[in-house]
DNA sequence: GAAATTAGTCACGATGCCTGACTGTCAAGT
DNA sequence: ACTTGACAGTCAGGCATCGTGACTAATTTC
């Protein structure tokens, strides 16, 4: 039998290159000043603005249910990455913005994750790198949409 | 400032194809007779041989503790997918076999990741989603040797 | 033959996610 | 102007999954 060990799937190849990532990004996060930070994090920290944003437009961004995100802002709250703010527009609203402990997160993770991509630049040569990029998004977005597709051919 | 909406990063991106393949497949193996199957017993059903494999093996191989490999090996003993029998070779191993149940889903878990790569390669095209796929492969095993090349460099 | 290592399980605790209910607020319809 | 439906976020309870050290039996190494 041809194990997976020959021929991975995607979805393994995907989940091992997503833990890969993870592990180098918080790792090195860590070691710059910010050893609190979790993946689970990356739900919040990755999608914010500077302006703020509305805890429900995260959750629409990011999947992940509404109450969940509000533990997740409760603990970067506490952790001193953002604070809540009312929300002028809607008196039921607040905005969720990074203070300044946020911002250096978010640009140290922007880094961090520059350098891993120009890495792998130089391992697999500028324009294969840069066509893999394209597809990922392309395959992703594809993906995704699956379910749509699913939906609406029942 | 630019969000991560205009210009994802390959951390959300690799996140969102990984849940994206993981909807699609566990939903069709759910109607195609396995809705008892979860994604972290992916951890023990992808890594198998019909030989069997022992725990351990299966703890490197997915980076998964051998606590947490036993726990779903108890579960998928309970569910039917796979059996524990003495290793002839040390009488402390056991090796995990798959059963028939575990077979057929074996097989329709890789019949349904080769249809969801048959319709990407029809996006993308061929060619083009060879290379993609190559370099999936390449970047994935560039990425996790990071952690080895980090420590040498200690 | 003794010491070190391994295979797998035990037990406990930690972490993270899911769901429905609820209250205050807003927007749309009449 | 009032009613109704929808929305924003929190509450509370429960479920799912993972991490770690300790332990015993068995194997390997010296």
């Amino acid at each position: 039998m041809d194990t997976a060990q020959h021929h991975p799937d995607l979805g393994v190849l995907t989940g091992q290159l997503m833990r890969a990532l993870q592990n180098e990004l918080f790792e090195t996060l860590s070691e710059q000043g910010h050893p609190d930070v979790r993946p689970r994090h990356g739900s919040v920290l990755a999608f914010l603005d500077a302006d703020g944003v509305r805890a429900t437009d995260l959750a629409a961004r990011t999947g992940q249910h509404k109450q969940i995100i509000g533990t997740i802002v409760d603990e970067l709250v506490s952790l001193g990455y953002v604070r809540r703010e009312p929300d002028p527009a809607d008196r039921r609203a607040k905005r969720i913005v990074p203070t300044e402990h946020g911002l250096d997160e978010i640009a140290k993770a922007r880094a961090i994750l520059a350098t891993i991509e120009e890495r792998l630049q130089r391992t697999l040569g500028e324009q294969r790198f840069a066509a893999f990029r394209e597809a990922l998004q392309e395959v992703t977005g594809h993906q995704q949409a699956w379910r749509e597709t699913r939906q609406s051919s029942v």
